[in-house]
DNA sequence: ATATTTTTGTTGATATATCAACAACCTGAT
DNA sequence: ATCAGGTTGTTGATATATCAACAAAAATAT
């Protein structure tokens, strides 16, 4: 068998992990106390303000259950608040705290050039091809 | 700023998790009792049989910490055993049992064929470029 | 209007990721 | 022989992933 080291799927898992440290280590030294995964959903509440917990799984490709850890520490770190959907009794409204819209404005100055700084010498139709090829794996693996 | 979900890393994480999905799947389906972390352990002591734990977890990019879990739960579910080291006091020499050996045997037949519907349809020149274009992202995130 | 099905969110169990602190051991310098 | 510094593996705390079971509410069928 090929050496799992050499393998595209081993090469991509090292790439996002990598990536991952990076955001998280930058994150850190400006002072931000949150996750890349806390930024992700807050950024996906603002995108989306009437999404429901199960439809921001979905556009973040979580679990409806992470979704609802995810969100109680938002909370009670105070950068979320939440309340019950006037017509739907089931779902819930969210609103960014000053806190939490303030985070997202200065991390939205910064998010852009942590991607800039790891694409850097990378030429762009590089990056095109490689993302037509990562949609066609990812309906190759849903489809099976 | 970009959307999210139009960025390079979105696309990076979403093709992870969905691979890795459709691989744990297959797995299950073929009547494995064994995650995708553990098999790639098994695979890279095998590969590696004298690294210890610490270049392991080098080799896998996981922390050492998990990868002293991930062997706990491998010598649990026998597929694994170990010994202490020679002459090395607190390192350990690692054995797969007959159940961990078949295992990976019979693994290491389907596994290719998981990499090839994952990338069917797919041009080997494009997983090349990809592949490069990953490595350059790896690079530019270690030394920030 | 009632029964059935679907949607929505929560919880528990288990596996893994990450960071920090740590103990035991090893190495090299003095 | 001792001491300082590095290595190796473990543990605790916290965050997230995944799966399954579940309860409450909503939508649909009859």
């Amino acid at each position: 068998m090929q050496k799992i080291s050499n393998t595209f799927f081993y090469q991509l898992e090292k790439t996002v992990k990598t990536y991952r440290q990076y955001f998280q280590a930058q994150m850190k030294t400006h002072g931000f106390d949150i996750t890349l995964d806390q930024w992700l959903i807050l950024n996906t509440i603002l995108d989306y303000p009437n999404a429901s917990q199960t439809e921001i799984a979905e556009k973040v490709f979580k679990d409806k259950a992470s979704i609802t850890r995810i969100i109680e520490l938002l909370i009670k770190n105070e950068y979320l608040t939440r309340e019950g959907h006037p017509t739907h009794g089931r779902m819930f409204q969210f609103q960014l705290t000053p806190k939490g819209l303030k985070t997202i404005e200065q991390l939205n100055q910064l998010v852009p050039k942590f991607r800039e700084n790891a694409l850097a010498g990378t030429a762009s139709e590089n990056i095109e091809v490689s993302q037509s090829l990562m949609q066609i794996i990812v309906e190759n693996c849903k489809r099976e």
